[in-house]
DNA sequence: TAGATTTGACCAGT
DNA sequence: ACTGGTCAAATCTA
């Protein structure tokens, strides 16, 4: 029997659980089309679909999918960590061995504890000198005194993490007065990444600048052959706003990846471990050039048309 | 009063 | 055994 679809889920979750893949990959294959074309222009002349959207769209179609797993999942009386959407809630540890037994508990329908670590996600941390806002909805849920670090570690998990099964986290650690390292896991699937998305596009205005972080070097472990030609394979890391463009190098935070940001459209195929320089920007046209110095050389400009982000690069 | 934060306990990984 | 990540009751706040 197969284990994902247990004999009592009904015909009718399979086939919108299937519908909901189908959907996503059509989602995707209208994606790589676009990164196929690197002015994202079709051939004659009118814009393509926005990438932001399809990504939406796709990461919909996964959460829709996740969501009727689930249900089918918590009808069978199993749990998976693989499917922690909207029920993530203790459904199948093993309350017999606490619950029943243990004198541990003080109530006796203490649930405390009763999770499953995950394992090591996509993980990518930023360190800057204040608290960042990056758009998104975030539940501080603990805080933790960490062995040898002067200040206590913060863990925020997404807002939306029942509503949607958003399952993006972070840990904001203060490591110096004025020094704050926040490591993100995991991505949003949740509504709020529109939020985010316009709040960068909103505040893309002609006094602001706007710092894009490129990167070019290969990944570790999961780098496909196949993508090593794509022109958006490197995509772009990170968007810092600044004020003063003065300041540019100064200002530049540093970011290590492991994986790429929710701004991007990108395969997710990548990991990152050097974010470079940014030449210049003509915020007059919110159109930004950029290009890494180290590893192989990559030049590429990001504009914002109709709210879409157009990126073009050139070797 | 609902949602967010605090905080001690529990538990997984090493 | 120890450390760090998560849970959930208690508490706070708008």
């Amino acid at each position: 029997m197969d284990p994902f679809w247990p004999e009592n889920n009904l015909p009718s979750d399979r086939m919108k659980a299937v519908n909901e893949l189908v959907q996503g990959r059509e989602f995707a294959n209208q994606l790589k089309a676009i990164l196929n074309n690197p002015k994202g222009i079709s051939d004659d002349g009118l814009a393509l679909f926005s990438r932001e959207d399809l990504v939406t769209k796709i990461l919909n179609s996964f959460t829709n999918t996740l969501s009727i797993l689930n249900r089918a999942d918590s009808s069978s009386g199993e749990v998976s960590d693989q499917f922690p959407a909207t029920s993530h809630r203790c459904g199948g540890r093993k309350l017999s061995e606490d619950s029943g037994e243990s004198s541990k508990s003080s109530t006796g329908k203490d649930r405390r504890g009763c999770y499953k670590r995950r394992k090591t996600a996509h993980s990518w941390t930023k360190e800057s000198s204040t608290l960042i806002e990056d758009g998104f909805a975030w539940r501080k849920y603990g805080q933790k005194k960490i062995l040898d670090a002067k200040y206590p570690r913060n863990y925020y998990r997404c807002t939306h993490k029942f509503d949607q099964g958003c399952q993006a986290t972070k840990q904001v650690q203060q490591v110096e007065e004025e020094l704050y390292s926040t490591t993100y896991c995991g991505h949003h699937t949740c509504k709020s990444i529109v939020k985010a998305s316009e709040l960068f596009l909103d505040s893309a205005d002609a006094d602001s600048t706007i710092f894009l972080s490129f990167s070019t070097t290969k990944g570790e472990d999961n780098i496909s052959g196949d993508n090593l030609d794509n022109p958006f394979f490197p995509s772009f890391q990170s968007i810092k706003q600044e004020n003063n463009q003065d300041n540019i190098s100064s200002n530049l935070t540093h970011h290590q990846y492991s994986s790429s940001s929710e701004y991007l459209v990108s395969p997710d195929l990548s990991t990152f471990d050097h974010a470079d320089v940014i030449s210049g920007v003509n915020s007059s046209s919110t159109t930004a050039s950029a290009h890494g110095l180290d590893m192989g050389m990559m030049v590429g400009s990001v504009s914002f048309i109709d709210d879409v982000l157009q990126f073009e690069f050139a070797e």
